[in-house]
DNA sequence: ATGCTAACCTGCGCGC
DNA sequence: TGCGCGCAGGTTAGCA
């Protein structure tokens, strides 16, 4: 479930509580995720000094103290999230791994701390540790492509980097080895509203076209990040509650429905293994635009 | 190098 | 009501 904008409402939710406390301890239910989980007994007593963000990675940077740091990293799969709770909630099924906290207690729970627990049905996330300073040597990270709502990130750069391949445009912009962050729902809405069939040879759009895929992919991320993210099933904030951006979506998961825009049939195809649904009407070009109704920005 | 497929795992909705 | 099937927000490994 989580792309971009779950994993960044995550982190922003997880920040107040963990930045600068120390992690007492951690707790490992189920072991075996994507890989068996990572979290030496070493890291107890460790300073976090902050939570951050690659792609769909959460890093917990820790310092370990005389000089030695580390980085703990987390990802959600397909189905996880991360809550704050209290220190002693009950393990619920599906929750596979805790971050012992210390610090003010929220309501209804101890002294001690609280809990940052790690619940995911599928068990597609992982929890790894990256010892040293700099997480990004991690083979997991180091070769991650740009982040979507940073400065690398632009038309001409997804324009550069697609001559010649032949792979479709939703792949090419679902690849993190190109831009991190978008997933199989903000690939179709970004798609959607810059007007691009998600079919198209990457290497066949227009400089002009990515320039506008660019534009849509970061406005579409922003707002989904503003509005919690979105919830089709699993994903819960840090707080527990759910994004709202699923009643914004225009294409995702809408294949037999309208066009919002102009009421044409929306058409569902399979990409790479993935479902996509793009508006016939709408998504023509791969090269020109044609004037185009003002959606959502 | 590029591109495609299978694989990891659980749960849910649908048709019969 | 139950059962089997297909599908689901991600990503890597492996093969052509």
């Amino acid at each position: 479930m989580p792309e971009l904008p779950e994993v960044e409402t995550t982190r922003r939710g997880l920040e107040p509580w963990v930045t600068g406390r120390t992690l007492k301890a951690t707790r490992t239910y189920q072991r075996s995720l994507r890989w068996p989980i990572q979290a030496p007994e070493s890291l107890n007593g460790a300073t976090i000094n902050g939570l951050y963000r690659r792609g769909k990675y959460l890093l917990f940077d820790l310092d370990l103290g005389i000089g030695n740091s580390g980085t703990l990293i987390v990802h959600l799969g397909m189905s996880g999230s991360l809550r704050v709770l209290p220190l002693d909630t009950p393990r619920l099924k599906h929750d596979h791994f805790d971050l012992h906290v210390d610090g003010p207690r929220i309501a209804g729970g101890s002294d001690q701390g609280s809990l940052i627990r790690l619940n995911d049905p599928r068990r597609f996330g992982c929890v790894l540790y990256q010892s040293g300073a700099d997480a990004e040597v991690h083979p997991l990270l180091a070769h991650l492509g740009v982040e979507p709502l940073g400065n690398e990130f632009s038309g001409e750069y997804l324009f550069q980097r697609s001559r010649h391949r032949k792979l479709a445009v939703k792949n090419f912009i679902m690849d993190g080895k190109i831009v991190v962050g978008v997933g199989n729902i903000y690939a179709a809405e970004s798609l959607f509203l810059a007007g691009i069939r998600p079919i198209v040879p990457a290497g066949k759009v227009s400089r002009q076209a990515y320039a506008d895929l660019s534009d849509r992919i970061q406005s579409v991320l922003s707002n989904a990040i503003r509005q919690g993210g979105t919830t089709l099933r699993d994903f819960v904030g840090s707080d527990g509650k759910p994004g709202y951006f699923q009643q914004s979506l225009y294409v995702y998961g809408r294949e037999g429905q309208p066009c919002r825009v102009c009421m044409t049939r929306l058409k569902g195809i399979t990409i790479g293994a993935r479902s996509s649904v793009y508006c016939p009407n709408c998504q023509r070009r791969s090269g020109f635009q044609p004037p185009k109704l003002d959606v959502a920005g």
